[in-house]
DNA sequence: TTTTCATGGCGAAACGATTAGCTGGAGTAT
DNA sequence: ATACTCCAGCTAATCGTTTCGCCATGAAAA
C-alpha cells in the first residue's frame, strides 16, 4: 500500500500538507493541493484507518451484538442497523453471542480489544458489564436494544411489551375467549417476562386467570414452540385462544396446527406480539403486534452517536416504543365452550 | 485504556517482556510472567488491536459484502458467516451494496481503508475491481459467493442453478405439465441467467417451449413477483404450473394465489429454485431446491483463509455445490388443458 | 529602512504494539 | 584464569497517521 509519505515525496510536499489536504484541517495553496491530488490518485493511496485509529483512538467501528441471529427478527435489526450505521459514517462489525453469556462475556472483550467506539447490544446476561476503555472506569459508549437488565445506567431502546401483550389479549378476550393459553419466551429475558405479565394483566382485569398448563414455555424458538403447541392442543382440555409471544414461535403453532389438522380460527384461535418478514404469505393472516424495528434502530444510533460525541456527560436515556395491532383472520369468536 | 507501557512499568519489566508473555513468542522466566500476567489482570490491559494492525499489516477482520439484506436468503448467508469468522479466529465487518453497483464500488474502498484482511463478496457489478492492497497490485484475498462474474480470477463458491432450475422444470414436466411459466430473476445476474437457462434447457430436451408471455422477470423481490404473479395468473391463457426463481419470490407468489382465491395444487403447479426460512410453515409445503448455505459458507471461508495465508501463490478455485429437490404438496397433476 | 505580524508549509514527536539486535551475567571448556 | 557460548531480557526502531511548534517569506506598519 502506498503511505502518506510515498504521496509526501511524489508530491514534492510533506506529509502534514497531505494529511491537511485529506482532512481539510488547514488552509493548502490551491498548487499544492492540486499536486497532492494528483499524487494521490496516481498512486491510488487510501489513508490506512489502523493508523488513524491508533493515533486519535477512533475506530469508525460500532458493534452489534445480537442474542440470536438465526431469528429473523435480529436479521431485520441487523439489515436496519447497517444501512443507519453506514449512514453515520461508520462501519459494522457483527457478533452473535446465540443467547449464552459466555459468548456475550467473549465477544464484549473482543469489542474492546477492536477499540469499537460504540456498542448495540441485544443483552443476554445480567450480570456481563459494559467493557470499560479505562481502568478509570469510562465506559465504551453502549446502547440496549430491546431488553433490559438491571442496574445498568445505559441508554436503553425498548419495546413496550406489556402493552403489546396486553392488546392481544384484550383482543382475544373481546371475541368471547376465557380459556386463553399462551406459549411464552424465557422468563430470564425482560421480553419474556414483560409479554407474560402483560397477557395476566390483561386478563386479571377481566377476573380471568389462565389454567397452569395452559401457560407453557416455548424458548422463542420455532422448533420448540411447534412441539410444545403439539403437546398442548392434545391434552384433553385445550384452550381455544393462543396467544403466542413472538413471531417464530407464531411460525411453529401454525405448523403444528396444519400437521394436526386444526382449522384456524375455526378450531382454535391465534395470535401474537411480534412477528416476522413472509408472515404475510400465510393463510389464515395471523393477527399480531408490528414493532417498529427500523425506527428503533435509527434511534438507537442517535442516541450512540450521540454519546461518542458527548461522552458521560448526559444521563442515561430511555426511550419506550409503542407497539401497534394489526388484525388478521387468525382470530374467530369463542363458540359454546 | 492502559497501555502495554503501563504494564511493563508495573511488572517491572520491559515492553519486549509483555509482549512475549502474551503472545508466547519467547522463553520468559516462570517468575517474570507472573508479574506480567498479575500487572495485566491489575490493570485490566487488552492489547490494541489498532497498534498490532498497524504494526505487522492484519486487521484480523473479514469483510462481508451481501447484495440485499433484506433478503432472508443473505440473512441466512451473515448467521453462517459470522460463525465461521468467529471460529478462524477474524471478525465480521458487514456491508449491505442493496443491489447497487456505485455502492459495491463505495463499500469496497472502505473495506480497503480498513485494511480487511479477506472479503467475501456477493457481486453486484461485471465492472467493479477487487481493491488492491498495492498498487503494484497484489489484491485483497476473495471469495465471490453466489453469483459469478467475468474475468475476474478469484476464488468461487456457486450452486449449480442450472442443475436447480432443471431438477425443477423436469418434475413439473414428470407430473404432465406442458403449458409451465416463470417468474424469473433478474438476467445481469449470473443466477438469474442460469436458472431462466436450466428451465428453457430442460423445457427443449422434451421439444417444449414456454410461451414468451409466461416469461416473466421478477426481479428476485416479493412485492414484485406478487404483482407479476398476479398479472400472469389473470391473462386469458395462464400456465397450468409455475416455476419460481428463487424463495422470497415464491412467497409473493404464494400470497398472491391466496388474494386471487386459487387453490394450490388444484388450480395450479408452484415450485422453485431456493426457499427461506419459515417458508415450513406454509400450507400446502413448497416443492423447491434446497441450497446448502451453511457448508457453501464454511466452504467459503476455508478457502478464504487459505489465501490469506498462502497469497496469490495458489490458483484461483471454483467450487460448485449441488442443490437438492425437496418434494412437497404444491405441485399435481396437470388436469385437462 | 527597520520592525512587526500573519501565515503557508515543514519537521518531528507522538499513538501502542512488535521485533531485530544488543547486553551482560552465568555456565562450560580449555 | 581466560575465553567462549548461551540466552533471558532490554533498548530502540518501526508501522502510517495526525498535530504541535517552528521557520521563512512577504506584506504592512512605523
Amino acid at each position: 500500500m502506498a503511505t502518506i509519505r510515498d504521496v509526501a515525496n511524489r508530491a514534492q510536499v510533506s506529509t502534514a500538507t497531505v494529511s491537511a489536504v485529506i482532512n481539510d484541517s488547514a488552509y493548502v495553496s490551491p498548487e499544492l493541493r492540486s499536486r497532492v491530488l494528483a499524487a494521490i490518485s496516481e498512486l491510488n493511496y487510501t489513508p490506512s484507518l489502523a493508523a488513524r485509529s491508533l493515533k486519535h483512538g477512533r475506530s469508525q467501528l460500532i458493534a452489534l451484538v445480537v442474542a440470536d441471529l438465526a431469528n429473523p427478527f435480529f436479521a431485520r435489526l441487523v439489515w436496519a442497523a447497517e444501512a443507519a450505521v453506514a449512514a453515520w459514517g461508520y462501519s459494522l462489525v457483527l457478533f452473535n453471542s446465540d443467547e449464552k453469556p459466555e459468548n456475550e462475556r467473549r465477544i464484549l472483550a473482543r469489542i474492546r480489544m477492536l477499540s469499537c467506539d460504540g456498542i448495540i447490544l441485544v443483552p443476554v446476561d445480567v450480570a456481563s458489564t459494559i467493557p470499560q476503555r479505562d481502568s478509570e472506569g469510562e465506559p465504551i459508549p453502549t446502547v440496549l436494544f430491546g431488553r433490559t437488565v438491571e442496574g445498568q445506567p445505559t441508554d436503553t431502546i425498548t419495546i413496550d411489551n406489556v402493552s403489546a401483550a396486553r392488546q392481544v389479549t384484550n383482543y382475544l378476550m373481546d371475541l368471547g375467549h376465557t380459556r386463553i393459553g399462551t406459549i411464552c419466551g424465557p422468563q430470564h429475558l425482560s421480553t419474556g417476562r414483560e409479554r407474560l405479565d402483560g397477557m395476566l394483566q390483561a386478563m386479571r382485569a377481566r377476573g380471568l386467570e389462565p389454567s397452569p398448563q395452559h401457560i407453557r414455555p416455548g424458548e422463542f424458538r420455532e422448533d420448540t414452540a411447534y412441539s410444545v403447541a403439539r403437546d398442548l392442543l392434545l391434552q384433553p382440555d385445550p384452550p381455544t385462544a393462543l396467544y403466542v409471544a413472538n413471531g417464530v414461535m407464531a411460525l411453529g403453532v401454525m405448523r403444528a396446527l396444519a400437521d394436526l389438522g386444526l382449522k384456524c380460527p375455526d378450531d382454535i384461535s391465534i395470535a401474537s406480539t411480534d412477528t416476522i418478514p413472509g408472515i404475510g404469505a400465510l393463510r389464515p393472516r395471523l393477527t399480531r403486534t408490528e414493532h417498529p424495528v427500523v425506527d428503533m434502530t435509527n434511534e438507537a444510533l442517535r442516541l450512540l452517536v450521540d454519546r461518542i460525541n458527548r461522552g458521560v456527560r448526559i444521563d442515561p436515556r430511555n426511550v419506550v416504543f409503542q407497539p401497534s395491532l394489526v388484525v388478521g383472520e387468525s382470530c374467530g369468536p369463542c363458540r359454546g365452550q
